[in-house]
DNA sequence: GCAATACCGCGTATGTAATACGCAGAAGAG
DNA sequence: CTCTTCTGCGTATTACATACGCGGTATTGC
């Protein structure tokens, strides 16, 4: 019944909708596109997001590399869905929180969500559209949350836009700061004041010498969950004058 | 005179900024790090990023590939020059434009600067806090913007998350949705109205749901505009809200 | 029942990268 | 003039992703 236009998605996507459930001929299946991802997902948290490759998934799995190839086109597909997978389904949301409390919560879960699996981080550059279940259902639970808000539907969407891109910045800082702690690109935090103040010598970037002046970038890389919230009710103000000006 | 310190960051990048002028005794070097940035910048320009490998560069500059070892540690470190170079300083700032228009001019011209080399967007995910100089240069040119403002510090820089991050968001939807047309990955826009209609089938999903049913991810791809637009309105109705009552 | 068929797991092979290592020659230091 | 330090670069290693095809299996059409 479906119209054939069915091929728009990789099929490991549509897989993951549990649509596409073929009758099928051939032998039984010895995965799961689920397996799979959750082996992915457990190297992933054991030994970082490098540690996942194909041949690596399959001896998880006590099954071979080629296997893997059944269930998906290409690694960049295992890679999108372990996204999804990490990130899981956004918490139910208690109600009546009105919507300002609501994206408060929305926002704040996304970040722990991420931070969970810190590795998610490098995947969250996006390669198209949301398309993933749990994906869409962060995306749904927000505009659910601003459904009485009387915003019109792009106003909600470019709203989203801005504070999924806020919650993916301060992550994305944040793991670059104090979880990329390898020894390769050392930018060990404590040298990073010291290097600024050299390179700001000579009256060069005197509005980023003024900062480390007035003690920016001190000792402690904790303030970033300040700088976090301090964005996201900056934000959340300007969005409640606008929802206001619409009455 | 310098303290043996100076090992923090990359020799490379202390060579971005004209640092580490080393007298030399052996032969006379026949590159510049400038010179491979720029080659391999022209590489990513005409054949996309994946064309730029260690030899392809090599190759570009009449050299060999392991020539290029010389000045750089890793190929992680070109990419980071190559962002640095690709998205160039900012541009001078008009006198007196109050910092409201400074700002929404700054978030404008970075994103114009990414969006002028495509593949830039694949690599805005930081790898360690910014260290580049035209990536300094441009936090602060944001970091002056804002200096008669009565803010903090700690409050310029959550500020600068918020816009950059808003930036970064706009930019890499809108280069997933318009750019990545290639065919591993359909995705077409026009089969993704389609394909959401179809998971929201059966009363799942209903935000999402009601949103295409108000017409959100009509036709024309093009409004992203209109979403960058709005979120950085809002964002800066809240700085200014803010920064109003600081007084 | 039975053959045809479509699909399974997976061994093998290919191609492409990044990059470690070491050599031979060049140029400034003493 | 020799020693040291640095150069460009050839070679070799390692690690992947993934194309291809084989031999076997379970379902389907007769």
């Amino acid at each position: 019944m479906d119209s054939e236009s069915g091929e728009a998605f990789p099929a490991s996507i549509e897989a993951a909708w549990g649509l596409r459930e073929r009758p099928h001929k051939g032998p039984k299946r010895g995965l799961t596109l689920e397996r799979i991802v959750s082996a992915a997902v457990k190297v992933a948290d054991e030994d970082g997001l490098d540690a996942v490759s194909m041949s690596r998934v399959g001896n998880e799995l006590g099954s071979s590399t080629m296997a893997l190839y059944r269930y998906l086109a290409t690694k960049d597909e295992l890679l999108t869905l372990m996204l999804d997978a990490a990130v899981g389904p956004p918490p139910p949301l208690p109600e009546g929180l009105g919507w300002r409390r609501g994206l408060e919560s929305w926002a704040t879960s996304m970040r722990a969500a991420i931070l969970t699996h810190p590795w998610t981080v490098h995947l969250l550059m996006p390669k198209g559209p949301p398309a993933t279940p749990n994906q869409l259902a962060w995306l749904d639970q927000f505009l659910r949350i601003l459904q009485d808000t009387g915003l019109p539907v792009s106003a909600k969407l470019a709203t989203q836009l801005l504070i999924s891109g806020h919650v993916w910045s301060h992550v994305s800082i944040t793991a670059a700061i104090t979880l990329d702690t390898e020894p390769g690109s050392l930018r060990r935090w404590s040298e990073y004041e010291p290097f600024l103040r050299r390179v700001t010598g000579g009256g060069r970037l005197p509005g980023l010498r003024a900062a480390l002046d007035e003690g920016a970038f001190g000792a402690d890389p904790g303030a970033p969950d300040d700088h976090f919230v301090f964005g996201l009710e900056r934000a959340l103000d300007g969005i409640e004058a606008h929802i206001r000006s619409l009455r």
